[in-house]
DNA sequence: ATTGCTCCTTGACCGATGTCAATTGAGTGG
DNA sequence: CCACTCAATTGACATCGGTCAAGGAGCAAT
């Protein structure tokens, strides 16, 4: 496997990817870092390449009219974005920035679609990672019907917390609280009195992005009453 | 083709079927009536089938310890549900009842499986499906985000009409009204007061399940202007 | 240390939606 | 035709989250 690609297989859709596949990427490739703040396309952009997250945080997203953003989801290290394009008629399906500097892979997208049209196993995986979205998705919605602001962030804790954990946890937010609450679908001022109520309702700690709890029974107790899935959600994995 | 199969081919995802694949289903399938309110199966349960709708409205929907349930999809003829069990060990990810007397297609999802690993060209089409879905998903948690419910309804009906009428339009509400605002994941009370909400921006008229509109501009006018799909989400197909 | 910037928090207020209860209306079976 | 049931509507009220505005806190550049 050629050397300058194989950090692709930190990315179990690449697990089964064929050797002219990874030739082909290891010659067309491009890893650069971009600034936070930089636009890798916008929603409808004719598509020429999907993108490899090797570091830092990438949001996803579409805008209405009027400017306000709808977060379809946002990524890091091992993820890929911009894929999706090749079921859209080539055109990406939203918006993707840099939320702070980046490492990133361009690989272009006719590799992609190669691949999963000639490689059946590849095919298999694809399939099964877009079926791991959808869950994401479904549950997404579930948790935007059924709980409520402090519920949504207990929850996303949770899936930040290291499940196996017994005592105290810390558990550190990944990016600026602004865009959790974005993605989390709620204002910057709902998610600040949520976490407020959520640290009175569970005796958590409180230090800019660091949070600190002790138990994390107190945690799941409160989140996830009003959720469908069966107590932690350990089945839920990041996105892709 | 066996003559009691031809009718998956109203289904797109079936065009490249295998002959083989279209020989084991024929001997395998098993078509019959349910009555209004049978339950298929529920969240993870094992999985054995999958269901192909050939007539009748089916609901998708999970549900949380007390009782309050998130619809997943609602769907009807030329459908098929519980198929995503496939990638999901086995075990349906929602569970599924008839919300009125059906006509529905049984089929083992043995055989949908090993067409699919071994048939590419359906591997392709059944990705197609699932992006297709994934479309729909994340345009349902913008909508759910950026649209009040007097907007969400109004672009519902959209949805339901001959995009191409000109003069007035008449949209016939497929199933309950109740069912339609779980479907908008919102209360009955919610439903019926945005509803009318809707007729006094619009001057539509409502009798019953029935709604006449003499002009669908002033409801895309009221409806589209929160939502990043440009004007009317045509590219939206109901599910699968 | 000072300035300026952005993120974050807090307060006050309001509108949208959920909740509970009562009533009406439509369809069904006796 | 009447009683029953369930869908649908309507009213009153509570709650949640959004909006607007005003600080405060952290941080970088000077």
């Amino acid at each position: 496997m050629p050397e300058n690609v194989e950090f692709l297989k930190t990315n179990a859709l690449f697990k089964n990817a064929s050797p002219q596949f990874l030739k082909d990427v290891s010659a067309a490739i491009s890893v650069k870092r971009f600034d936070k703040n930089f636009v890798f396309f916008i929603n409808s952009d004719e598509a020429q390449s999907f993108y490899f997250i090797k570091q830092g945080w990438v949001k996803l997203f579409r805008e209405t009219l009027d400017g306000s953003q709808a977060i379809v989801d946002i990524c890091t290290g091992g993820h890929i974005f911009g894929e999706t394009a090749i079921f859209e008629n080539n055109q990406y399906p939203y918006s993707a920035e840099a939320v702070e500097p980046c490492e990133i892979a361009t690989i272009p997208l006719d590799l992609l679609k190669t691949e999963i049209e000639t490689n059946n196993k590849f095919a298999l995986d694809m399939m099964g990672s877009m079926a791991r979205y959808r869950r994401q998705q479904d549950r997404e919605i579930e948790h935007r019907a059924l709980q409520n602001a402090p519920q949504r962030i207990g929850c996303f804790l949770l899936r930040l917390a290291d499940q196996t954990a017994d005592g105290g946890v810390t558990i550190q937010l990944p990016y600026d609280k602004m865009l959790v609450a974005s993605r989390l679908g709620m204002q910057p001022e709902t998610f600040s009195r949520a976490l407020n109520k959520l640290k009175e309702k569970t005796g958590m700690e409180i230090k800019g992005g660091t949070i600190t709890i002790d138990d994390l029974e107190k945690l799941t107790d409160f989140s996830c009453s009003a959720c469908s899935s069966s107590f932690p959600c350990n089945d839920l994995q990041s996105c892709k």
